[in-house]
DNA sequence: TATTTTGGTATCCTCAAAGATACTAACCCG
DNA sequence: CGGGTTAGTATCTTTGAGGATACCAAAATA
């Protein structure tokens, strides 16, 4: 492996990070790996984030084709948010990410014993 | 699936997220990948990163036990930095991310040329 | 012995992410 | 018509991650 290609390599995971990171993108991106939602159920879901928040991060995914918004021309009061095709490739490395967690809280708890 | 799990499931994903995330942890494991390193091979492989950040965020990586810091007794000033065992085993989520990352760029290209 | 390298600390500062709180236009429901 | 819901905005403030800069002791090296 090259220099070059080393300094890509980690350039490219922390794109990746900024993409789902932060403290809200990436529990969005698993909330709608679930279903479908709508601003009142992700914000139910997301507890306690605040809608100021919540909308800019919405605001966000969109720009960056990662989700979907659904603005029905017809129910004007009524908006759904769901995974663009690109953004629910991100749903198996949330579930590794997940199970990573987990397994990792077990360690540290493993750590806490002795 | 059930809500409570649903719940359970996005704050997984913020741990991990917090494990990993922010400018430099999910970097740092990624140059960690390749092969142990020293200090300033860390130092230059991310540059430009400072000093007090990369201690900072190898103290934390360190108490979180995904690496592990070899202060050798007997040569002082060499210190190595490598994966534990269960911090190599994120090494293939952010091979992931990176694919993920780089095929995100991709798409967006897509969408500006249109 | 002098100099450089290594692996950091110590302070100070900036700026953006995120939270608190209040408010609102449009719709929908009875 | 009236009250509640939906999907947000508008301000203001806080917090902390991260950066800039300077400094340093111990060890290696020349």
């Amino acid at each position: 492996m090259q220099d070059i290609e080393k300094h890509l390599l980690h350039r490219d995971v922390q794109d990746a990070l900024e993409l789902i990171g932060g403290r809200w993108r990436g529990a969005i991106m698993t909330s709608l790996c679930g279903s479908p939602k709508r601003f009142s159920e992700l914000k139910e879901d997301l507890k306690p984030i605040t809608s100021r928040v919540l909308t800019k991060e919405l605001r966000y995914l969109e720009q960056n084709k990662l989700i979907n918004v659904e603005r029905s021309t017809a129910a004007a009061n009524s908006v759904l948010y769901t995974h663009s095709e690109h953004g629910s490739s991100c749903g198996p490395i949330i579930l590794q990410l997940r199970d990573w967690a987990i397994k990792h809280r077990e360690i540290m708890l493993e750590y806490l014993k002795e």
